[in-house]
DNA sequence: AAGTGGTCTAGACCACCTT
DNA sequence: AGGTGGTCTAGACCACTTG
């Protein structure tokens, strides 16, 4: 135990998320103005501030100016993921990464990918079927939609060898993410390429993204059998 | 445009994640002092250390004591995830929540819970399966083991009109958090209880929580097809 | 041992939002 | 219109970690 009189911020935010779990604030509850409880704990504004900035993220508070910080009303369970180049990922696992282009085209969006991007009506956009490989085994299926107009280099990288994964998240940053994971049996052709039984589960991750208002690309990220994700930390 | 010849931190992150995806700070290179790029740019060195506080965050940088800040070599996706509870989360959807006791029992715990915890070895916990329901069809399949040495109080409460899904999250802080997620072909009792055909594709949620070293709880939580997990914002 | 990020303080001003 | 959180500054000290 420290006998600092300082206190520090996480100390601080121990001790608002205490009485949060004490029921001293209850869940929808007002909490004190920040220097009120400055004053109260002994420390400056600022370590308050820096303390509630913390519980803001972990969704535990909700704080507005004027409004005041309140203690969200129904708690839930916030978990940061990391998805990383499937190449990175690979080789991460001690494996050898492998990688075939299946299918490069220029087609009309059909509606499921317009939807994905809010997209009014159907436009061109390069289409990129691949294969990652794990010790030359299928790993991750992916079928990937590129917005020319933001992305016309990408008509000049040679997709054979690099992955259009790699290439993009290296040299296209976004501003906008959408990330959702769902499960699906593996059909026809998606079970053939990733060389595994009919109607196996399997996990899929999608990942759209935009620049500004613009979209980048979207891809649907198909994982083979036994594939896990885990939150980070 | 403002005109304000004060830096926000938004700013400052912003035209150093600019130099970073620009390649001025390469993969891997390392970045100037925060007083150095706090001079350079005309602003408190506090200043960029929130900016900076941002990319770490993010993923986009590493900082250590005396190492100083480095570019992450290989770039990661980072998204962050919701998990609500789960009445909350049919209501949310305009849905009439219901909630079913299917079993609850005190039993040893198998390998893959001690795993899940790292119990060196087995122990007594209490067991419940539990089925919520969203418009009275089943909606996700709880399997949950509770630790009875950090929550006795369970023993007491009456599970048949409250979920411990509920009653956990609302009185059982943890200190950390694992969470997986995988897919699943539903197999006999899984598909009986969820009402889908046998080998349908499900998405499993796994969460494990520990309050210090010791275990609270861990459940796999078996959702209905068709189930989605989205990113937040 | 020393360099670098992390934190704390005190005070000022700003910006958003509710009333 | 005014209250509350958000940010910025300047300076000091601390703590981690690497050379």
């Amino acid at each position: 135990m420290t006998i600092d009189s300082r206190l520090s911020w996480t100390q601080v935010r121990d001790e608002i998320r205490a009485r949060i779990l004490n029921r001293t604030y209850a869940p929808g509850d007002k909490l004190p103005r920040d220097e009120d409880l400055a004053q109260e704990l002994g420390c400056a504004r600022t370590t308050v501030h820096r303390a509630m900035q913390d519980l803001s993220l972990a969704g535990l508070v909700e704080r507005k100016r004027k409004g005041g910080t309140h203690v969200k009303a129904d708690p839930v369970t916030r978990a940061t993921f990391d998805i990383p180049i499937t190449r990175r990922e690979v080789e991460q696992r001690g494996s050898k990464y492998g990688y075939q282009l299946i299918q490069r085209s220029v087609e009309l969006t059909p509606p499921a990918i317009m939807a994905r991007f809010g997209l009014p009506k159907a436009i061109k956009m390069m289409r990129v079927k691949a294969l990652h490989l794990s010790d030359n085994r299928p790993f991750i299926l992916e079928d990937r939609w590129i917005d020319i107009r933001s992305n016309p280099e990408i008509l000049e990288v040679d997709l054979t060898t690099q992955s259009a994964n790699e290439w993009l998240v290296l040299h296209k940053p976004y501003s906008r993410l959408d990330l959702r994971f769902y499960a699906m049996n593996a059909t026809g052709e998606i079970a053939k390429h990733l060389d595994t039984p009919d109607t196996s589960a399997v996990l899929v991750i999608e990942r759209t993204t935009w620049i500004g208002a613009e979209p980048i690309t979207t891809v649907q990220a198909v994982t083979t059998p036994g594939y896990q994700l885990s939150s980070v930390r």
